[in-house]
RNA sequence: GGGACCGUGGGGUAGCUUGGCAUCCUCCCGGCCUUGGGAGCCGGAGACCCGCGUUCAAGUCGCGGCGGUCCCA
């Protein structure tokens, strides 16, 4: 690596660049080429949606890319907030289009429609899918590799649900799936329930797991709304009663995007490169030959460790290449944040044994051969609570618990501010910070005070940060 | 929404003020030699974002486009 940490947007594009994670030369503004490695870990953190969201009793499907211009148009709020952002296609070959497509950049309105036709009574409830699909929004700001791009890797899941309450209880749940999966990706969050003007477009309210970056500004890395029946009226969502009426369902989502993978490696890397979780790393065990005298043997022994950690269900790799040294390949896997080296050399064989390193702490140690693998996947379990940990540690580090405006301005990281709600002060905080209010946290106790603007009594204790 | 800066081999750069043979590192290819923390030597290939203009002559000056970066609202 040729730039510290510190500077962390040239850090970041080495990082993306040397570990082959995208290729951003691709000739369009905010779309970047996904590499082998970048795109195994997207496809296992894909995956790891699957496994959780399928488990929570959603069903996979997969929609059409475009969606045609009155349907897109139903719901006020939304047009409001999209509008702006969306790429149109007018033409078919040389004719102009009667009906004008978008380009989902979200897909409520390429969904409900079908969601009118497919829930019939409330045996169909709750009605729960998600899809994993690219959006594409026209971003009009920066934009960045995988933080904020024009074409969107994007999971998205959607519910209906008989009532208010029970729509509640599913975004009670997105809660725990949430949960779930930061552990997997051992990313520190907080959730924030968005403020009045800042929710998603269409929705009664929007809670958003935002997470924080070397920089100090915060990434949005998962957000859930409750639309209530904003959606499901214009769109024409009923089902029928028990006691044989009409009902307009109530509408859920949970969104999370490829902006996961920019947090791991923002919030986990270091000066050597990224440290991926063992959870979704592609490679989770690489083998490294140290072949000096016996060449021949011990690029067979590697190969064979390979063999048998692979065997265990662990992800491994023995690197064979002939052409480099092993300390040039030791500094390769670590920029690759590959969590677990294994060494074999002869002294090891030897001996009976390898040589295990841990990327997040570098510490070293001897195993005997015949424990080995069971070794290895403590040590790749122990890694990612370790992980998850130090990334806490350092988030909570990050954050200045202040009331002092003056304060606050100087603080690179976050703040945890009392703030009495209104958006007048909220925007004053903006104006004399830079720094923009989160939202209020969930499953965190305030304390009393007094709003850092106006000094009005509160117990609102709220997020700032400066955004991606 | 407003403003500033930048675009040179695959990557990173020097050269631009004052127009005239394009610099260095890395990557890549071939060969010899090597492998317990980024080896060495020899040889080779590879670039001025696109278009229009000014000029005997444009990487260098002007205009536009495309792309990138930063600052402010």
């Amino acid at each position: 690596m040729d730039f510290p940490k510190e500077r962390f947007s040239e850090w970041f594009d080495e990082v993306l660049e040397k570990a082959g994670i995208l290729d951003k030369r691709y000739p369009i503004k905010g779309m970047n080429v996904w590499l082998p490695y970048g795109w195994g870990i997207m496809r296992n953190i894909d995956n790891l949606f699957r496994e959780v969201f399928t488990r929570h009793g959603h069903k996979e499907v997969y929609f059409p890319l475009l969606i045609p211009e009155d349907q897109f148009r139903k719901e006020a709020e939304h047009i409001k907030g999209f509008g702006g952002e969306v790429y149109w296609v007018t033409h078919g070959g040389m004719e102009e289009l009667d009906v004008k497509l978008v380009l989902r950049p979200t897909s409520e309105t390429a969904m409900y429609p079908m969601f009118a036709l497919w829930i019939r009574s409330h045996a169909d409830l709750p009605f729960r899918i998600f899809q994993i699909v690219d959006v594409f929004r026209y971003e009009t700001k920066m934009t960045r590799p995988l933080l904020r791009v024009r074409q969107i890797h994007f999971f998205e899941a959607h519910t209906a649900h008989e009532d208010y309450e029970d729509a509640e209880r599913q975004i009670e749940e997105d809660i725990e799936i949430w949960k779930e999966i930061a552990r997997k990706l051992a990313l520190p969050y907080v959730l924030n329930r968005r403020p009045e003007w800042d929710k998603f477009a269409g929705a009664e309210y929007s809670i958003a797991a935002d997470t924080i970056m070397p920089n100090g500004r915060a990434l949005q890395v998962a957000t859930m709304h409750e639309y209530g029946k904003n959606f499901s009226v214009p769109y024409e969502i009923k089902y029928l009663k028990e006691d044989g009426t009409h009902e307009h369902v109530c509408q859920t989502t949970f969104g999370m995007s490829e902006r996961l993978v920019g947090a791991i490696i923002g919030v986990h890397g270091d000066e050597r490169g990224m440290k991926l979780p063992p959870e979704i790393a592609p490679i989770q065990v690489v083998v490294v030959p140290i072949p000096s005298k016996k060449k021949e043997e011990v690029m067979r022994e590697a190969k064979v460790i390979e063999e048998e950690l692979s065997a265990a269900g662990i992800r491994a790799h023995a690197d064979l290449r002939d052409k480099y040294t092993p300390g040039y390949k030791f500094y390769d896997w670590e920029l690759r944040g590959v969590p677990l080296r294994v060494e074999i050399g002869p002294r090891d064989m030897e001996k009976g044994g390898v040589v295990l390193v841990r990327r997040d702490t570098g510490e070293k140690e001897f195993v005997e051969r015949d424990v080995y693998i069971e070794r290895i996947r403590a040590l790749l379990s122990e890694i990612q609570e370790a992980m998850l940990r130090s990334a806490e540690e350092e988030m909570r580090s990050k954050i200045l618990v202040t009331d002092d405006i003056a304060a606050l301005r100087e603080h690179a990281g976050w703040g945890k501010v009392h703030w009495c709600g209104r958006q007048e002060c909220a925007e004053r905080i903006k104006e004399e910070t830079e720094k923009q209010v989160l939202g209020t946290p969930i499953g965190e106790m305030g304390t009393k005070g007094r709003c850092i603007i106006c000094g009005e009594e509160t117990e609102i204790q709220a997020y700032v940060a400066k955004t991606y």
